[in-house]
DNA sequence: TGCGAAATTGAGAACGTTATCAACTGCTAA
DNA sequence: TTAGCAGTTGATAACGTTCTCAATTTCGCA
């Protein structure tokens, strides 16, 4: 069978096979125009008799690029990082970039230098960071990784403090867009179940939250809200802990549905009604939302555009780079879109 | 500031800062021992001063080893490909292995060479099969893989009838573990809302059913049987169409925790009391499933013990491989894990 | 017939590292 | 004294490709 010694057949293999110089089977690999047509046919067919194939990381060397982007993504957290969604695949394929996946676990130490090290130790051209949380340390790092290493970083979370461009969702549009929708439909007393005090996205779905309750006289102080953990069990014990310091009030924006989940279970087993006594609305758009009892109406955010689009940004920054220059890339804000279901 | 020609620091600066030759340099970035001491701090002194790093891509290139493994995923599919498990990410990176992910989208053709030909042309010393289907394309192009690429691969799927080892969860023994559940909880009629026909685990679940069921001299046949699609959809117009067809039963078993989810609805819709008149169990632990109304009985699988398991196998094949010797691995079966709720 | 331009091809260096082997130092044992 | 050996160090080739530039051939046209 195939011996084990069985070597790669490498450019030289074609070039003697089909009496040309490497750099001639080279310029056909590439398609290069200035080849002689017969030549040209000559080398193919060496090239498909051979199975030649380049090996892209000779060719990635030599043009000191390595058409790979860096994904630093979290690890088991709720918050989507692993939703390593399809955008981002897609997109990369389409521009000619690999992925090399950098997963930060909940019970890692926090991001430092030695964190990415690995990312740009294998050249990466770019990074997508898709931490949420906004530590000044990430701030940091993310510095040092563009100003220092020179290699652009795209966001995928919102972090304005960082000079970087972030593709995000309009979090606080979706808060805005779920709170007027409770409004709308009559409810005055809305609480709010945010997500961890810590995490960006929450505090701008609170933030929303806020404005449009103010925008309408309604009370939005701190007593009509509590911190929850995105996870069922903090949306369960928000809603209990609400119930006991207000008494009562008609309507729910949870942080995120698995939150809203929870907390609908709460009021089951309370023996409220859905929506008649109280009313919920998530953000996600889980799988599965739409069968909750009831089917839980949320806000959807389009992750694969959101993907799409901070490749796309990566990939202007790098050419841009490479080129020389300094590019200022707009931001890239994903719309919130209604979604009407029954809890509402 | 940093002019834009700053070319990176490459060994040969540092070897020329310390005043050594290259192979010092290189000795000592590795920790190789014939090095003086002394000798050894200069050329350390002068790495931190420069912040010499070394270049992988460079050094894989000559060793002919790329340290990178290919992972082959479905896009947007439920069936978990894309739950990338830390499993695979913390394995990986302790062999020192990077992951290059390759998603296949529902909507792309099927996969041939041309799919793996991205992996392959970067030289992954392995892949992962994350595709579930038990095509015959699958087979071939897998076998051709291994045999004339040389490239060993480790499916994270069961696949018997391809010479792959694997490393997958135990279907048949969740069907069966389900099913015993059900059966000792009382309940006699019992039917079974399966996955898409052709997907390989829900035919093993589907074979536990009718391994239990039959084991219980209960019946087992084509009538108490329904295929879905592992969304809510297909549970919820699975138990339609069971029950206009028996009439009635007394307990489901669906092949997911989303089928399950619509199948409860469609129980809700019905005025049924749950567990009282059906039972319910599921299958994946998805999140959420705990808080579902009411919480739902599942089969846990253990993917981050499967995932490590997959990438160590992978890891022994392609250490073989180095050594010119063929390796017969066993596979790995994760056992399934009963979670009681209130469902059942 | 000759000349310049275009088309085609190739030789050699380069990318940043490691592998291979030779060479140089001291030091010990005979 | 000298052979031998362990401990260090470096020169050179190699990995598989592309880049740069020069060389050769072909062609059109005066």
């Amino acid at each position: 069978m195939s011996s084990p010694s069985k070597r790669k057949v490498s450019i030289k293999d074609v070039a003697a096979t089909a009496g040309v110089s490497l750099q001639t089977v080279s310029r056909v690999v590439n398609g290069s125009e200035e080849v002689a047509s017969a030549t040209r046919e000559r080398v193919q067919a060496a090239i498909d008799s051979l199975g030649y194939r380049r090996n892209e990381l000779a060719r990635n060397l030599i043009q000191g690029r390595s058409r790979t982007l860096g994904v630093v993504c979290a690890g088991q957290d709720y918050l989507g990082g692993r939703q390593l969604n399809s955008g981002i695949t897609a997109e990369a394929e389409a521009f000619g970039y690999a992925l090399l996946i950098r997963e930060h676990q909940p019970d890692d130490p926090e991001p430092d230098d030695r964190f990415v090290q690995g990312l740009l130790d294998r050249q990466v051209e770019g990074i997508l960071w898709m931490l949420a949380e906004r530590h000044t340390a990430h701030e940091a790092l993310i510095r040092r990784i563009t100003e220092t290493h020179g290699v652009p970083v795209v966001a995928l979370v919102r972090s304005e403090s960082v000079g970087v461009p972030f593709s995000a969702f309009d979090n606080f549009g979706a808060g805005v867009m779920a709170t007027r929708h409770l409004i709308e439909r009559g409810r005055r007393r809305i609480v709010h179940i945010a997500g961890p005090e810590h995490a960006w996205d929450a505090q701008e779905r609170l933030r929303g939250w806020r404005h449009a309750m103010e925008e309408a006289g309604l009370p939005a102080d701190d007593s009509h809200l509590v911190f929850g953990n995105w996870g069922p069990e903090g949306g369960e014990a928000g809603f209990l802990t609400l119930r006991e310091r207000l008494g009562g009030f008609d309507a729910v924006f949870a942080g995120n549905d698995h939150t809203a989940l929870g907390a609908m279970s709460a009021a089951h087993k309370l023996g409220l009604q859905i929506p008649g006594d109280v009313a919920f609305i998530g953000v996600d758009d889980v799988k599965g939302s739409g069968w909750y009892v009831p089917p839980l109406s949320t806000i959807r955010r389009n992750r694969v555009e959101m993907g799409r689009q901070a490749v796309r940004m990566l990939a202007r920054l790098i050419e841009a780079g490479r080129a020389g220059q300094t590019l200022a890339l707009p931001d890239y804000l994903c719309a919130p879109e209604l979604i009407l279901r029954e809890s509402s």
